[in-house]
DNA sequence: CCAGTTATGCCACTCAGTGGCATAAGCGCG
DNA sequence: CGCGCTTATGCCACTGAGTGGCATAACTGG
């Protein structure tokens, strides 16, 4: 790899940081991108050579999970498991794949940030319906799959989207907003359960396996809770 | 209603049906509130008394939908349904209270410029999260459902809001541009199957219906087509 | 060390969105 | 009918995101 290259990856890594950082602690409307540019000592001009929006840059950690999640699809063999599954296995193989440091953290805060900055949640949610649609592709192409009019394979990806945020609500929740996040320590390879990679993949696979029952999911005819335990 | 009210009222559907009107012709970027505010006479310091966004004013009609969903929500009974049934019959309830007269033009219009303009997409996908939120919280305080850490509820309503996109493309797909008719369907009380309020409620329950083939769709083993032909 | 490529910085600009304040339009009341 | 009171509107100035153009600096390969 190049200097060039290098040192355009390091910039993007210290505006991702940096961003973060000052999102989370002075909101994200409290910064601007002048002001950030500034702390990184890049032009606003470079920024945006860089990433395609303000909110882009926060949301950098969730699109290398679905960068990878997409070439795990690519070349997933079916074997005998529903769409949903194999969607699911590709989905935690590419999480395994997200190779960097400390990108659990990044992405804890990603979402936390995406959970209280309306314009970051949409820009969010627009990027997984751009994903959900490449990934629609590909199944249509590899497997014959997709045939217009039939909405079934769009609607079993959008369970798996669902149930992601699911789990990321779920594994943010345990690992927590107000501990303090990461920088000391070892950031659970092992150990705490709930955190790291290996707790959001496990998130993930009790919210895919929530779906049938949420699909079969009865209130109780008085008005009191009734969740499918009599 | 006083004059003041119908006024406020009169301006608010003239601001629609022209950035409607004029998105649609030349593009949601291609059209600045200047000239939408000029087209309407109307300062722009009173669209934004009206409007939160640009993309809102466009986004009135699914609004006003989901808004008349939450209501008929609210005073549903469990007639030991499903809860995505009970949420669904909620939605074909409140799709017959949107009384007003073109409707289903506004409704089309707004989801072809949702699906060809990337923040339009991303704020209409953030109001269905705040939607489905609201409706959450609805079902926790009538049923009791929703305890925090029971993802089955959130996962059965953003069930609910796949099969309505879904529906939603269906729908304008089939009485978009392109005027063939004769698609099968539920004859409806008036005009072309496929066509008006009638033709989106038919499509929300096909949709709806497929949800459970969706979760257990399961592609071929070979990597041919199984679904559609082999 | 030298040409060719490519990233960066800077400047000016458009446009969405906001706050403040004066004014006009509706409203209630005597 | 006219007079205060409330409330919507218009106008102006301003911030901040995002873009295009162009000169220049930094890397590259030889």
């Amino acid at each position: 790899m190049t200097l060039r290259e290098r040192k355009k990856l390091r910039t993007r890594q210290a505006l991702i940081d940096t961003a973060l950082e000052q999102f989370t602690r002075r909101g994200f409307d409290g910064v601007t991108l002048d002001e950030l540019c500034e702390a990184v000592e890049v032009s606003k001009r470079t920024f945006f050579r860089t990433f395609a929006s303000k909110e882009d840059v926060a949301m950098a950690p969730a699109q290398d999970l679905w960068a990878a999640f997409l070439v795990e699809l690519e070349s997933a063999e079916p074997g005998g498991r529903t769409l949903l599954e194999l969607a699911r296995d590709a989905l935690l193989a590419g999480l395994e794949q997200v190779g960097e440091e400390g990108w659990a953290e990044r992405m804890s805060l990603a979402y936390a940030l995406s959970q209280r900055t309306p314009s970051m949640d949409g820009h969010n949610r627009h990027f997984c319906e751009r994903t959900t649609q490449a990934a629609l592709d590909i199944l249509e192409r590899r497997f014959g799959l997709g045939g217009p009019g039939d909405p079934r394979p769009r609607l079993a990806l959008d369970m798996l989207v669902a149930a992601f945020h699911q789990a990321m609500a779920a594994w943010t929740g345990t690992s927590g907003t107000s501990g303090a996040p990461g920088t000391s320590g070892a950031p659970g390879t092992s150990g705490v359960p709930g955190t790291g990679r290996e707790g959001l993949a496990d998130r993930i696979r009790e919210t895919t396996a929530a779906l049938p029952a949420a699909l079969a999911l009865t209130p109780a005819e008085g008005g009191a809770a009734r969740v499918s335990s009599p």
